[in-house]
DNA sequence: CGGAGTATTGAGACAAGTCAAATTAGGTGG
DNA sequence: CCACCTAATTTGACTTGTCTCAATACTCCG
């Protein structure tokens, strides 16, 4: 069920890509392909971790439903993106729950896979501990952003990091429904839509899913 | 200038612990010791990654430091605890600054140590990915609860982490000044006080740097 | 052309931040 | 050991930010 455009997005993805040659083949060739539609789950918090994952298409969720029914999104991975490497080695739960947003395409590699590649291959310890960090990394940085920026702060920051840094101008394709930019967002439907409006000031429009800036450095500005 | 006492601490520390007895003689006798007062740090954010560390006496902060001159906490380390383990792999820069908030006193193991260790026996691999995940995995929920929590709600969970889970009463003795606190907790200090001031329906009270819990069920109930 | 779900807007309540003043705690030298 | 000075913490008054609930407008399909 592996196509070669598959093998060919996980020669470029990130974690992949920095795999050595011979552990890539092994775990190309020992794991499989899972299809989902959204609001289907890869794996729900709380459930025995079995696998690894990479996405080949679509975009998948990270999320913590409090017992409150409240949904938290961690973070969303998209194509070229893998997560749940450092559990292979463990014998633990997931902390969250995984669900696709759109349609999605997932490469999904088994923890014995992973572990057996590693031991015959010591090499490759240097790319699960590093993709590891990357996201370690990512969430102390999201979480400096919790603590010490405000809504409309985060949401300038969403753009500006959606954007590329060289251009005066951008264009961003939100590419999932409001409330869940939202809820990554740490805030609520209503506030994003008002923290929009706060930043047409600053050059920043909105279309639908479509967010239009005018002047990346007057956006930038905000953080003075 | 390493005391038997330390080599205990290490043997109970939380990363020690689990690594192979030769590895752990090994980074017990290549490392070193350091002593820093509170304001000193054991290292700045952008300063190349060089060492990992271990709290044998004291309590450490992790923070970043905004544009602005913002602080903010991501993490504190007590004694038995480790840090920036995933970056002995990497040539890289520490992503926050690491700071003493009391005397303490630090175990440093060189990325060199580390990494020859590892190539030499390969099983200590786990060890190293696994005190990295949990560092993830409290991010994460840390990101849960700046989220999906009020001020006061992390407050009351910050008081019922610090409390043993059996009891129905406790006593909670913050180790560093309320600021840190609230810092850490990602509001101000005077949000903070308020938040005790709104705890004490709840049974809180507090002492200076004590906290009083008289029921633990009741403040439970506020996260219902 | 509906109609369900999605997004925006409005009004009011509540939470958190700011600035300033008052109080309390800690540490130092007499 | 106490007085005193400084810094930490609390409290007050006010402003601003965010949430809630409700109503309206908008989209996207079927």
């Amino acid at each position: 069920v592996l196509k070669a455009s598959d093998t060919e997005t996980l020669r470029s993805a990130i974690f992949f890509k920095s795999l050595p040659p011979p552990i890539f083949e092994r775990l190309v060739s020992n794991g499989r392909v899972v299809e989902i539609e959204p609001e289907q789950t890869l794996f729900r918090s709380g459930d025995p971790a079995e696998a690894m994952f990479a996405v080949l298409r679509g975009l998948v969720k990270l999320s913590i439903t409090g017992r409150d029914g409240t949904e938290a999104i961690v973070e969303i991975f998209h194509v070229g993106t893998s997560f749940a490497e450092a559990l292979a080695f463990r014998r633990d739960n997931y902390p969250v729950t995984a669900t696709a947003l759109v349609p999605s395409r997932v490469f999904v590699v088994p923890n014995q896979t992973i572990q057996q590649a590693i031991a015959d291959n010591p090499d490759a310890f240097g790319a699960i501990l590093g993709a590891t960090y990357e996201h370690l990394h990512k969430l102390v940085r999201q979480i400096e952003r919790l603590k010490s920026n405000s809504g409309l702060e985060r949401v300038a920051h969403f753009i500006l990091a959606s954007t590329p840094p060289g251009g005066d101008t951008g264009v961003v394709q939100i590419p999932y429904k409001k409330h869940i930019l939202a809820s990554l967002l740490g805030m609520k439907p209503e506030t994003l839509s008002r923290s929009f409006a706060r930043l047409k000031p600053y050059g920043v429009a909105t279309e639908g899913r479509q967010i239009l800036l005018k002047d990346r450095k007057a956006l930038k500005r905000l953080f003075d």
